[in-house]
DNA sequence: ATGTCCGATACGGTA
DNA sequence: TATCGGACAT
């Protein structure tokens, strides 16, 4: 394919923001409007302009769609497109730590994700006993929130924690505490690989010129996820760099991680001689799944200004299903699936859709007891399951025998030996020079078995091959694993390891290989999958942006989940809950089916401290015409029909008594 | 008294 | 699947 044949494809608003000479550009556009596809346009463009590839980078919000981006150029451009990055953020800027790593003057420096976080700070937590603080996730997330909103610490935790508010002093001293042992340790979190990058880069011009040499035209998608943090990253190439950014208002979902579409209204004054392009025409769906998306954001008190038009007119309704329970819910869809696959189609043309992870295993074990072949994108990654991390704690050890956190997690493996143990000997290991050190230390403790520590040394040993290292580390834990997860899935999680090492098999170091899994998790369908095997998608809604299928479920739509109970009352967490259920409703083309349960309660609309109305279940008011409407009686396969229109072809029935 | 184990329980989403 | 609180062990 020619790149002439991609910019015939687009329609003459999405080929003006393609080709366009300006300097800065926002394109707004609702879902399913092409500002991908513009994206792709565009940065085939800039190649065939001449652009070197290597200086375009494209800024993604998963590791998913930059790989899907660079395929999708490259299936115009082929090997001209060589050295085009698509990447988060967050890979970004710690390529630019690691390039220039001298600037930064950090040295050697381990990347933390965020269960050694939790762990951090619930140790922290606990060496203060006299006040009651909050959880130790929920110290993570104000945290992680002050700094990616870039907010006074006061005002992020009256609107996070408000019947916290005394507890302000006891909670900083956590997080000075939290800020000082990474400090020590030479931990980046998520959030200091951001900071560190941002922070130079608005002292520095001389590194911004550095850098500009491989973002001089700067792609962003999803605008409208980005966070104050994010902007800050942005901001110091604004005249220097060509900013192209994409999004949609509408769709903005992450504000729990200080998403703020602020980043999308101020463009214009932020950015001076700022274009701001709009795409119209809906390419994705037909009317009537429009139409009930449409419905849903014009039911908000907030003005969204969307009302989406399907270029290709009209298809078929929306179906909303009401089933007994989880398990009705889950079977139902599972054997729709089934009725669906019988007549032709394909697997891989099926997506579901699911508020949580949660909710996700409870579908996933229908679709396993059907045996619907499928792949689970989002919720618990490969990298992040206990079991793996049990194992990976050797390899960080023996890589840097500093690593206080692997320490923890290798430790307190081991019969009789908890947090305040592990944590005790784990710090006594800081002090050590060597590797060796802490084994001799080690073997004075009587709760870690020889086998075990003789498997360090040997690591040390074979520390290049990675593949080989996991093998070692399992043998010397089988045994206590086995044992730790006796009732958990002990089969299931063996199967894992499998998988870890076909992904360690790509990489030359240990360090290397968990940093960028750290980055960018891996859910266990991506690894296993083969490429293009057929098969349904099943997706938690925030990983499902910029995806779609042909025919898509929204299941647990039920009250209680939309909007969520926890963000029940407060206004602007409704709304980013309409927010979500929009996006899940406009990932389909042709067909959308709605499930949920009947669950008998009722949740009122409330007022609150400002006298908005904040409602409490969107589906409440939904009228007929917008979707056919069954009711699922338990354990019923015979449906009752609320909302029917007359089939084709069928007559209005005569009634009465056979008199003859 | 302190630390560990174990079972009950509840579960929002992300890099 | 991670956390919490109470039972149990040291
Ligand atoms: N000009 C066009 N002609 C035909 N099809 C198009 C055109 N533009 C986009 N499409 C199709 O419309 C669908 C949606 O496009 P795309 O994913 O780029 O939209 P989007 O704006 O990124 O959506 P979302 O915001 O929901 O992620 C794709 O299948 C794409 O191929």
């Amino acid at each position: 394919m020619t790149i002439q044949r991609l910019l015939d494809e687009l329609n003459p608003e999405q080929y003006q923001a393609a080709t366009t000479t300006a300097q800065n550009t926002l394109v707004l556009a609702g879902a399913g409007c092409g500002k991908t596809k513009t994206i792709v346009a565009r940065a085939a463009y800039l190649i065939s302009q001449g652009v070197p590839p290597e200086q375009i980078q494209i800024m993604t919000f998963t590791r998913r769609a930059a790989s899907e981006i660079v395929t999708r150029v490259e299936q115009y451009l082929g090997i001209q497109a060589q050295g085009l990055h698509a990447s988060t953020f967050h890979t970004f800027c710690l390529s630019i730590l690691r390039r220039y790593a001298k600037a930064f003057d950090l040295g050697q420096f381990n990347v933390i994700d965020r269960d050694d976080q939790v762990l951090m700070f619930r140790l922290l937590r606990g060496k203060d006993k006299q006040h009651e603080l909050p959880k130790a996730a929920q110290l993570l997330d104000l945290y992680s929130y002050t700094r990616n909103t870039q907010t006074k610490f006061s005002e992020a935790l009256a609107k996070h924690l408000p019947d916290m508010v005394e507890l302000k002093e006891p909670i900083i001293a956590v997080m000075k505490a939290y800020e000082s042992q990474k400090r020590e340790r030479a931990y980046l979190d998520y959030d200091d690989i951001l900071e560190y990058v941002a922070k130079y880069l608005n002292q520095s011009e001389a590194l911004v010129d550095q850098v500009l040499y491989r973002c001089r035209y700067l792609l962003v998608d999803e605008m409208q996820d980005t966070n104050p943090l994010q902007w800050s990253l942005l901001k110091p190439f604004i005249g220097k760099a060509h900013l192209f950014c994409v999004g949609d208002d509408a769709q903005s979902i992450y504000g729990f991680r200080g998403a703020d579409f602020q980043n999308i209204h101020a463009f214009q004054q932020r950015v001076p001689d700022a274009q701001i392009l709009t795409l119209a025409r809906n390419y994705r769906s037909t009317q009537e799944i429009l139409d009930i998306s449409n419905w849903l954001l014009k039911i908000s008190p907030l003005d969204y200004q969307k009302e989406l038009q399907a270029y290709r007119g009209k298809g078929l309704a929306p179906q909303l299903h009401t089933l007994a329970n989880e398990f009705e819910e889950a079977n139902w869809i599972a054997q729709d699936l089934k009725k669906r696959h019988k007549k032709g189609s394909a697997w891989q043309d099926h997506m579901i859709l699911v508020r949580s992870g949660f909710a996700g295993r409870q579908i996933e074990s229908a679709l396993v007891a059907a045996d619907i072949p499928y792949q689970f994108i989002g919720g618990v990654k490969l990298l992040e399951s206990a079991h793996v991390k049990d194992v990976l704690s050797m390899l960080r050890i023996v890589a840097n025998h500093k690593d206080e956190l692997a320490w923890m997690r290798f430790l307190t493996l081991w019969n009789g030996v908890g947090d305040v143990g592990a944590s005790r000997l784990a710090s006594e290991f800081l002090q050590f020079d060597t590797l060796e050190d802490c084994l001799t230390r080690l073997k004075k403790f009587s709760k870690v078995p020889a086998i075990a520590i003789a498997a360090f040394q040997q690591l040390l040993q074979i520390q290049h091959l990675v593949s080989k290292s996991l093998e070692v580390a399992l043998t010397a834990l089988q045994e206590q694993l086995e044992h730790n997860y006796r009732n958990q899935d002990w089969s299931r999680r063996q199967r894992d390891f499998e998988l870890v090492k076909q992904l360690a098999e790509r990489h030359m170091n240990v360090a290397a290989f968990i940093e960028e899994y750290v980055l960018e998790p891996i859910s266990h369908s991506e690894v296993e999958r083969e490429k293009d095997k057929d098969v349904v998608t099943l997706i938690t809604i925030h990983s499902a942006k910029g995806t779609e299928r042909q025919v898509c479920y929204v299941a647990n739509a039920s009250v209680g989940q939309f909007p969520h109970a926890r963000s029940q009352g407060d206004f602007d967490e409704v709304e980013e809950e309409r927010r979500v259920l929009y996006v899940a409703l406009t990932r389909a083309q042709n067909e959308l089916i709605i499930t949920r349960q009947n669950l008998f309660t009722w949740v009122k609309d409330q007022l609150d401290p400002l006298g908005r109305v904040v409602t409490g279940y969107f589906l409440s008011d939904l009228p007929s015409g917008l979707c056919h409407e069954t009711l699922h009686r338990r354990g019923d396969q015979r449906q009752k029909v609320w909302s029917f229109e007359r089939e084709d072809g069928i007559e209005k029935p005569k009634i009465g008594i056979d008199w003859d």
